[in-house]
DNA sequence: ATTGCTACGTA
DNA sequence: CGTACGTAGCAATA
C-alpha cells in the first residue's frame, strides 16, 4: 500500500507546543472578556486547524503532561529544574485547550508518572509498526529519536507553531549529520539546557557528531575514552557519569500503558454546538469560522454522516392550501387539535403574509389576505388552545395581534426553551437554532441583495423546523425547567405582548425641556472645563482625558484598564481626593448631563405618533430569568437625582386613565436570602415588620434600634445587599470609603449575628461545584463551568454568580408569577399593566378601578410565594411615575 | 460599516 | 477584589 492509502496518525505534545504558542504570541493580544489570556490556545489551535487541513489525519491525538513530575524527576530530581514558575498567563489556558480540543472530537492522553513524549513515543512506534503514516507534533528535540520510516517529526522553529519544519530519516541526516536514533546520544555528550541536563564541558555538537561518526554509539565513545585526547577527552572521562544519566534520561519510553491504541484514535465528529460554546467563550471568531468550515467539509464528505442523517428527515412536500382542504389537513395533522403542529408566521413590512404549518411528516403554507372568510378553519385553530410550537413566540404573537388575528396554545417556544436549557447564551437566530441542535441547514435570503439569489426557506418548512427543534429541546429539559417553561415563560409570553403592544404614554414636552436645560449645563460645564486646561478637547475621549489627567495635570495613576487608566467616575473621585483639581468636578457634572441627555433622547425617538413609547422585553435576555427591557430600555430610568426623577415624571397615564399606579417589592432579595437561609436573626427581622437596615444595625453594633446612626444603617445597607453579589471585604471598604480591617470586622459582626446566612451562601456554591448548576426556588436552572476552573479570576467569578443566582433569579421567577395572576385578574377590566422594571410593576389605571387594581396587584405580588418572611409590596399613585413612586 | 472598550443608567 | 442588564460614544479595525 502507498504511503498516500495509509492511514495517517497525528499525535501532538499539547504542553511543549501551547508553550512554543505562549511565548509566540503577544500575551496581551489575546484576553477574553472574563480576562482569561488565550494566546497559547490561540497559537495551539490555529496550528492545529492547519495540520487538519493540510495533513488530513484519519487519526489523531494530544498528549498532556499531567504535572511536572514523572519517573524522570524522581531518578533526578534537578530535571526541568531550571523551569521557573509557570508564567500566571499560561495557567489555566491548558484546561481551556482540553475543553476545545474534546468539543473538536480531539482525543487527549495523559498518564501518570510519564511524560507527554512517552506517549508520543508509545503511540508513534506503535502507529508505525501497524501500518499508520505517523505525525508526531512536538517542540522537544528528544523526539528526534522517534524519526523512522513512517514517523515524520514535525518540529516549530524558532518563530513560533505556525511553521512547523518536516523531519524525516533524510531530513535530520542532513540537519545534524547522523542518524535519528543517534540523537540521543549527542543530546546525552552535549546536555540539554531546557531539561537542566548537563552536558559533557567543551563537549560541543560538532564534537560529539564526530566521535558518534567515529565510535556508533555514546557506548562506543565511553569504551574508547581513554583514546580521546585533549582537555574534552579528560573531560569526557571525568564526566562520562553524566553524559550516561542523560542518555537513561533522554530515551523515551515507547511501551507506556495506554487505554488506547493508535486504532482507536480514529477521528470523531467536531462537536459543532460544543465547538461554538468553547469559541465564542474563549472569542476566536476566526478559528471558530475555520474549525466550521472543516466540520461541514468533513460532514459532506464523511460516508457515515450521510448514513446517520434519518431519512425520514428530507423536507416534507409543501401543500399549498385554503379552505376546506385546510380545514381538513389541520384535523388530521394536529389529531383535532391534539398534537402540537410547528407554526411559523410570515410578515412583510409588519404585514401578515402567510402561515407555515407542519407536523413530523407534512407541511402547508397558508397565503394570508386580511378579511378573507375561507380561513375561518385556520383561524379558529390559531385562537384555540390547540397546542403550537413557535420560535420567537412573542413577536409572532404581536404580527398576529396587530392583524387582528388572535392566538393560543404557545404549548413551545424554542427560544424560550433553548435559554432555559443555556441562560447564559444569547437567543439565536432561527437558521442557527437548526444549524446547532439539528446539524441542518436553513435557507436563507440575503438581506442585501434586492432580489435575493438564494430564496429563503418556507414558512412551512420553517414551521417544520421549528417543531422538530422544539422536540429536541424538550427531550433536554429537566423537570423544574420543564415547569418554569410551561407554568411561568410560556404563559408570560401573551403577558409581555400586551404591556409592548399597550406602551406607556410620554410627555414629548418635558423631555425636550429637559434637554434643552441639559444642553445648556453640559455647553457651560464643558467651557469652564476647558478654561480649566487650556485647551479644548473631546470630554467624551476617554484617551484624550487621559493625556489631560495623567500627562498634563500630572495627577497620580489610577486603576489600570485596556486603553491605559481608567477615568470613571470612582477614578475621578479618588483624583479628587488625593489631587484637588477644578477640572474633575466638570468633568464629572459634564459626563452627568450628556449621560442623562443620552438617556432622554433614546426615550423621546421612541414616542410613536400616540405619544407612546413601546419598549420590547427580551423574555430569554438574561443568565439569571430577569427580563431585560430594549430599544428603549425602560428599566434603566434615572431615579436617583433630581434631574433623573424630572425624567420619570414625563411618563404619564394615557388620555382616558385616571392616574398612574407603582407597586414594588421592599427588599425582596434580602427576604429571599432570608428564606433560602432560615436564618432565624434575619427571619426575625422582616416579621418584626421594622426597617430591616435598623434592625440589623441593632444587631451587629450592638445598639438599641433608636440608636442606630444614619452612618450605621449606610454600613449595614451596603453590606446586606452586598452579601447577595458575593461582595468581599476589600469592596465593601471601597465602596464604603473605610478601612479594609473595619470592613472585615464589620462582615465579621454581621456573620456573628446571621450565622445561617454565610453559611447558605457558602452552600449554594459548594451545591453548584457538585451539580454544575444553580437552582431557585421554583426550579430554574443556570449551569456554570468554571466554578473549578484552576484561573482564580474565572473560579472566582463564577462563584459568585453562583451565589447570586438563586437569589436574583427567584427574585426573578416570584414577580413573573404576580404578573400572570394579575394579569388574569385585570383581564375584563380597563386598568392596564405597563412596565417591569425588576422588582417593580406600574400600571395605568381606568377611572373607578384603583381600589379594585390596588387590592389585586396588593394581594397577588404578595401571595407570589410562599416564604418563611411576607412579601411587602408598596403601591403608590400619582399622575407620573416619579409622583407615584414612594 | 463593524467591533471592542469604557463609562454609566437601573434593579 | 459586587450580581444582572442596555445604550452610547470613541477608537481601532475592516
Amino acid at each position: 500500500m502507498s504511503d498516500s492509502e495509509k492511514p495517517t496518525l497525528l499525535v501532538v505534545d499539547g504542553h511543549s507546543l501551547a508553550f512554543r504558542a505562549f511565548y509566540a504570541l503577544p500575551v496581551d493580544s489575546f484576553v477574553n472578556r472574563d480576562g482569561q489570556h488565550t494566546n497559547a490556545i490561540h497559537g495551539f489551535l490555529s496550528m492545529l486547524i492547519l495540520l487538519l487541513q493540510n495533513e488530513k489525519p484519519t487519526h489523531l491525538a494530544v498528549a498532556f503532561d499531567i504535572s511536572r513530575y514523572s519517573f524522570r524527576t524522581r531518578e533526578y530530581a534537578e530535571y526541568k529544574g531550571t523551569r521557573g514558575e509557570t508564567p500566571p498567563e499560561f495557567v489555566g489556558q491548558v484546561p481551556l485547550l482540553e475543553e476545545a480540543l474534546k468539543a473538536m472530537g480531539v482525543q487527549t492522553l495523559s498518564k501518570e508518572d510519564f511524560e507527554a513524549d512517552d506517549i508520543l513515543a508509545t503511540l508513534a512506534t506503535r502507529g508505525a509498526a501497524e501500518g499508520f503514516n505517523v505525525l508526531v507534533v512536538s517542540g522537544d528535540r528528544d523526539t528526534i529519536q522517534l524519526v523512522q520510516p513512517g514517523v515524520t517529526l514535525l518540529y516549530p522553529n524558532a518563530r513560533g507553531v505556525s511553521e512547523l519544519k518536516r523531519y524525516d530519516r533524510d531530513a535530520v541526516v542532513e540537519r545534524y549529520g547522523i542518524e535519528p536514533e543517534q540523537y540521543p546520544d549527542i543530546a546525552a555528550l552535549v546536555g540539554e539546557t531546557s531539561d537542566n541536563l548537563i552536558g559533557v564541558d567543551k563537549v560541543g555538537e560538532k564534537t560529539a557528531v564526530k566521535w558518534l561518526k567515529q565510535y556508533g554509539s555514546l557506548d562506543g565513545i565511553l569504551e574508547h575514552a581513554d583514546e580521546i585526547t585533549g582537555v574534552v577527552g579528560q573531560n569526557l572521562r571525568d564526566q562520562k557519569d553524566r553524559a550516561i544519566r542523560n542518555r537513561r534520561l533522554n530515551r523515551l519510553v515507547t511501551d507506556v500503558e495506554l487505554p488506547v491504541g493508535p486504532a482507536d484514535l480514529a477521528r470523531r465528529p467536531i462537536d459543532e454546538r460544543a465547538v461554538r460554546d468553547v469559541f465564542d467563550k474563549l472569542q476566536f471568531k476566526t478559528l471558530l469560522e475555520r474549525v466550521l468550515k472543516i466540520a461541514a467539509a468533513e460532514r459532506g464528505d464523511a460516508p457515515a454522516a450521510v448514513a446517520d442523517t434519518p431519512t425520514g428527515h428530507d423536507i416534507p412536500v409543501i401543500h399549498t392550501m385554503i379552505d376546506e382542504e385546510l380545514a381538513k389537513w389541520i384535523r388530521t395533522q394536529s389529531a383535532d387539535g391534539t398534537k402540537p403542529l410547528g407554526l411559523r408566521v410570515a410578515t412583510q413590512g409588519g404585514e401578515v403574509t402567510g402561515f407555515g404549518l407542519a407536523s413530523l411528516s407534512e407541511t402547508a403554507f397558508v397565503p394570508w389576505a386580511a378579511g378573507r372568510p375561507d380561513y375561518a378553519a385556520l383561524e379558529a385553530w390559531l385562537a384555540s388552545d390547540a397546542p403550537k410550537y413557535l420560535y420567537g413566540s412573542k413577536a409572532q404573537l404581536k404580527a398576529l395581534a396587530s392583524a387582528g388575528i388572535p392566538l393560543g396554545g404557545i404549548a413551545f417556544d424554542t427560544v424560550l426553551g433553548a435559554w432555559l436549557l443555556r441562560p447564559g447564551a444569547k437567543p439565536e437566530s432561527l437558521e442557527s437554532q437548526v444549524y446547532d441542535y439539528l446539524g441542518e441547514t436553513l435557507q436563507v435570503s440575503d438581506p442585501n441583495q434586492l432580489v435575493p439569489e438564494n430564496e429563503g426557506a418556507s414558512p412551512a418548512t420553517e414551521a417544520w423546523y421549528v417543531l422538530r427543534i422544539a422536540e429536541y429541546l424538550a427531550d433536554k429539559l429537566d423537570a423544574g425547567s420543564r415547569s418554569v417553561l410551561d407554568d411561568i415563560e410560556l404563559p408570560l409570553v401573551p403577558v409581555l405582548a400586551g404591556m409592548e403592544r399597550t406602551g406607556i404614554t410620554v410627555n414629548s414636552g418635558i423631555l425636550g425641556d429637559l434637554t434643552s436645560q441639559l444642553g445648556q449645563t453640559a455647553a457651560e460645564v464643558a467651557s469652564r472645563a476647558f478654561a480649566e486646561i487650556g485647551r479644548e478637547i473631546n470630554l467624551g475621549s476617554p484617551k484624550q482625558l487621559q493625556e489631560v489627567l495623567f500627562d498634563q495635570l500630572g495627577m497620580p495613576k489610577t486603576r489600570s484598564n485596556k486603553t491605559g487608566f481608567s477615568t470613571d467616575a470612582a477614578s475621578l473621585a479618588d483624583l479628587q481626593e488625593q489631587n484637588p483639581h477644578p477640572f474633575l468636578d466638570l468633568l464629572l457634572q459634564h459626563r452627568d448631563a450628556t449621560k442623562l441627555m443620552q438617556i432622554i433622547a433614546s426615550i423621546d425617538k421612541a414616542v410613536d405618533a400616540t405619544g407612546r413609547v413601546h419598549t420590547t422585553y427580551e423574555q430569554a435576555g438574561s443568565a439569571t430569568g430577569r427580563i431585560a427591557s430594549n430599544d428603549p430600555n425602560l428599566q434603566n430610568v434615572p431615579i436617583k437625582t433630581e434631574i433623573g426623577r424630572r425624567i420619570r415624571s414625563a411618563f404619564e397615564p394615557s388620555p382616558g386613565f385616571e392616574t398612574l399606579l407603582t407597586a414594588d417589592y421592599s427588599q425582596i432579595e434580602m427576604r429571599i436570602m432570608a428564606h433560602l437561609s432560615g436564618d432565624p436573626g434575619l427571619i426575625e427581622a422582616f416579621n418584626e415588620g421594622e426597617d430591616l437596615h435598623r434592625f440589623v444595625g441593632a444587631r451587629i453594633f450592638s445598639v438599641a434600634p433608636e440608636d442606630v446612626t444614619p452612618t450605621m444603617r449606610t454600613k449595614v445597607k451596603a453590606m446586606s445587599y452586598g452579601l447577595a453579589y458575593g461582595l468581599s471585604a476589600f469592596g465593601l471598604s471601597k465602596q464604603l470609603r473605610i478601612e479594609t480591617s473595619e470592613a472585615k470586622e464589620l462582615m465579621a459582626d454581621y456573620f456573628a449575628r446571621f450565622g445561617a446566612v454565610r453559611d447558605y451562601l457558602r452552600d449554594v456554591v459548594e451545591q453548584a461545584k457538585v451539580d454544575g448548576y444553580t437552582t431557585t426556588i421554583f426550579g430554574r436552572r443556570r449551569p456554570f463551568g468554571d466554578l473549578h476552573s484552576s484561573n482564580r479570576v474565572l473560579r472566582e467569578n463564577a462563584q459568585r454568580q453562583a451565589l447570586n443566582s438563586p437569589i436574583q433569579g427567584s427574585a426573578a421567577d416570584i414577580i413573573k408569577r404576580a404578573m400572570l395572576t394579575i394579569a388574569a385578574d385585570i383581564d375584563g377590566m380597563e386598568s392596564r399593566m405597563l412596565l417591569q422594571v425588576h422588582d417593580e410593576l406600574v400600571f395605568e389605571v381606568a377611572p373607578g378601578e384603583l381600589d379594585a387594581l390596588t387590592e389585586i396587584v396588593r394581594h397577588r405580588m404578595g401571595t407570589a410565594a410562599d416564604l418563611t418572611v411576607p412579601l411587602e409590596v408598596q403601591v403608590g399613585t400619582g399622575p407620573n411615575w416619579d409622583a407615584a413612586a414612594h
